[in-house]
RNA sequence: CGGAGCGUGGCGCAGUCUGGUAGCGCAUCUGGUUUGGGACCAGAGGGUCGUAGGUUCGAAUCCUAUCGCUCCGACCA
C-alpha cells in the first residue's frame, strides 16, 4: 500500500481524554475513531490488526476442532425468557423494542441462540462432540465504558460453546480450549495467564480467566513466576491425546495463579519471594464449564446410547478479539510507539522513499515494494515528499516489524537500511538480503 | 449508579470569575527556501463557542433546562 494513497490519520498530537497508552497509540495511529461512549469505529490500520488477529484466533479453533458459524446481533427476547436470564442479565444488555412492540435485544453473549440452533439439528449421542463458535460484535451496555476498545460497550468476540454428553466428555471440550488458547495467545505475540476464575453470572464451576500481565490490567494478579516459563502445547499438539490434554492443563495450575477475586494470601505467600509476582492483568479470555445450566430449561437434550433422554452439557470459550488489540499493544510498545508482533503487525514491513522525486530513488525503492508484494508480503510504501524525521517518527509510532529506508546515499553504495523495530537494530545490507530478510520472517 | 470535571476550527488549548461581537500552537492549502531523524519564511482557508430557552442595548462569558464526553469508585470479554 502506497502511503498517498492510503487513509491513515496520524497525529502528533495525544487526545486529552486517552489515559492508558494503548488507547493514546490507537487514537495517534488512526486505528480508531471514537462514535460515542465505547463504541469505536476501525479505521483502516486499526481494521488490518483486528482481522489478523480474528484470522489467528480462528485457524487455532479450527486446529482444535471447533467450527465456525455466524449468529446475528439482534436476538429475541422470547429466547432469553426461556432460559430466565431476560429477567436476570439486568441493565447491562442493551434492549430493544422493533416496530410491531416485540421485545428484541443486542446479543451480549450468544449460549441462548446456540443453544436454540443446537437443539433444532441434534438428536442423537453420535453426533457429540460438538463445538461450534463464531465471531461477532457484542454489546454490553457498560456502566462505565473506559480505556478506549479496551471496555467498550461494543466489542468484538470470539464465542464458542461446547456440547457434550456428561461431565466427563465436557471436561475434555474445556481441555481441549485450554489448549487452543495457550496456542492463540502464544502466536499473537503475548504471555496470556490461565487463573482460577469466578464462574460469575453464566453459571458452572470450572472457569479459567486469561490474562495479559500488563500495568494498566483492571484485575490484580498473583502467581508464581514458574507459570510463565511454561511452554505453549505447540503447533503439532495432537488434540486427539486425551492425556496430553490433562497435562496441558495440570503443567499450568499446578502453579499459584489467581486473580484478586480468588486470591489466596496464604498461599501466595507460601511461594518463594523472588517467585512471587503481584502485578495488573487484562482479561483476554475466559473460558466456562457450566453443565447443564443452559440445556435444562431449554430442553437441549438427546437421544443416548440406550434409547433415553439426556440434557447436554455445556461449556463456553470466549476471547475478547477486540480487546487484545489494546492489550498487545499495552504489553508491547516503547516511546516511539508501537512494537507489533509479527503476526498481527497491520503490514508487514515498511518502505521508506527518502527521495520520491529521484529517479534512481524510487527505482529502488519501487522494486523492494514490487518483490516484497511477489513474496507474499503486505508493505507499507512511505512514498510522500515529507521529510525524513517526519517519515520516521512515523514509521516507528506505527510500529511495524521491519522498515527497510531508501535513500540517495544508499542507491550510490547499492544499499539500503535495514531496521528492526522490536530491537532497533540498523544495518546497510544490500537490497537482496533485506527481502530475504524480511521474507523469511 | 454515586462523586468530580469538561464541551470554543481536524487535534491540543486560552478567553468565562469581571458581558462589548473569538484567539494561540499543531495540522491543512498556496508560494518560496530547504531536505539522512517530527524544517524555515510569507500568505490563505476553516469556528451558528454542544443544543434550546431566558436576562441584557449587547452573551462563548450571566441564569435555566437539556444532550454529549471524560476521570475516580462498585460490575465485566
Amino acid at each position: 500500500m502506497r502511503l498517498t494513497r492510503f487513509f491513515l490519520p496520524v497525529t502528533k498530537d495525544v487526545p486529552s481524554d486517552a489515559t492508558i497508552v494503548s488507547h493514546q497509540l490507537m487514537l495517534r495511529t488512526g486505528m480508531i475513531r471514537q462514535n460515542g461512549a465505547g463504541i469505536y469505529s476501525w479505521l483502516p490500520l486499526g481494521f488490518r490488526v483486528l482481522k489478523r488477529i480474528e484470522q489467528i484466533v480462528r485457524e487455532e479453533m479450527n486446529r482444535a476442532g471447533a467450527i465456525e458459524l455466524l449468529m446475528p446481533t439482534l436476538q429475541q427476547a422470547d429466547l432469553w425468557r426461556e432460559s430466565g436470564r431476560y429477567d436476570d442479565y439486568g441493565e447491562e444488555m442493551l434492549r430493544i423494542t422493533d416496530r410491531h412492540g416485540r421485545d428484541m435485544l443486542y446479543g451480549p453473549t450468544n449460549e441462548e441462540m446456540i443453544t436454540e440452533i443446537f437443539r433444532a439439528y441434534v438428536r442423537s449421542y453420535k453426533q457429540l462432540p460438538l463445538n461450534l463458535y463464531h465471531q461477532q460484535w457484542k454489546f454490553r451496555d457498560e456502566v462505565r465504558p473506559r480505556f478506549g476498545i479496551m471496555r467498550g460497550r461494543e466489542f468484538y468476540m470470539k464465542d464458542a460453546y461446547s456440547f457434550d454428553l456428561d461431565e466427563t466428555a465436557a471436561r475434555r471440550s474445556y481441555q481441549k480450549m485450554f489448549a487452543a488458547y495457550l496456542n492463540t495467545f502464544d502466536r499473537l505475540g503475548v504471555t496470556a495467564i490461565p487463573m482460577q476464575a469466578d464462574p460469575g453470572p453464566i453459571g458452572g464451576d470450572l472457569s479459567h480467566e486469561f490474562l495479559v500481565l500488563a500495568s494498566s490490567g483492571e484485575s490484580a494478579v498473583f502467581c508464581d513466576k514458574a507459570v510463565l516459563d511454561v511452554p505453549p502445547p505447540g503447533a503439532d499438539f495432537d488434540f486427539s491425546d486425551t492425556d496430553a490434554l490433562s497435562a496441558e492443563m495440570e503443567k499450568r495450575t499446578r502453579y499459584y495463579a489467581a486473580t484478586d477475586e480468588k486470591h489466596d494470601p496464604a498461599a501466595f505467600e507460601a511461594l518463594p519471594e523472588e517467585r512471587r509476582i503481584a502485578a495488573r492483568g487484562i482479561e483476554v479470555g475466559h473460558i466456562f464449564y457450566f453443565g447443564t445450566k443452559y440445556s435444562e430449561p431449554m430442553k437441549a437434550e438427546i437421544q443416548t446410547q440406550d434409547g433415553g433422554l439426556q440434557a447436554i452439557h455445556g461449556g463456553s470459550y470466549g476471547i475478547g478479539v477486540s480487546r487484545l488489540v489494546g492489550a498487545i499493544i499495552e504489553a508491547s510498545h516503547d516511546d516511539n510507539g508501537i512494537v507489533w508482533p509479527a503476526s498481527v503487525s497491520p503490514f508487514d514491513a515498511g518502505i521508506i522513499s527518502m527521495k520520491p522525486d529521484d529517479a534512481d530513488v524510487s527505482t529502488v525503492a519501487d522494486a523492494a515494494y514490487e518483490k516484497l508484494g511477489a513474496a507474499g508480503k503486505d508493505v507499507l510504501y512511505d512514498d510522500t515528499g515529507e521529510r525524513a524525521g517526519a517519515k520516521f517518527a512515523r514509521m516507528d509510532l506505527i510500529g511495524l516489524p521491519w522498515q527497510i529506508t531508501v535513500g540517495p546515499r544508499g542507491v550510490k553504495s547499492g544499499t539500503v537500511e535495514l531496521k528492526h523495530r522490536a530491537s532497533g537494530e540498523k544495518h546497510e545490507v544490500s537490497l537482496d538480503d533485506a527481502l530475504a530478510r524480511i521474507e523469511g520472517d
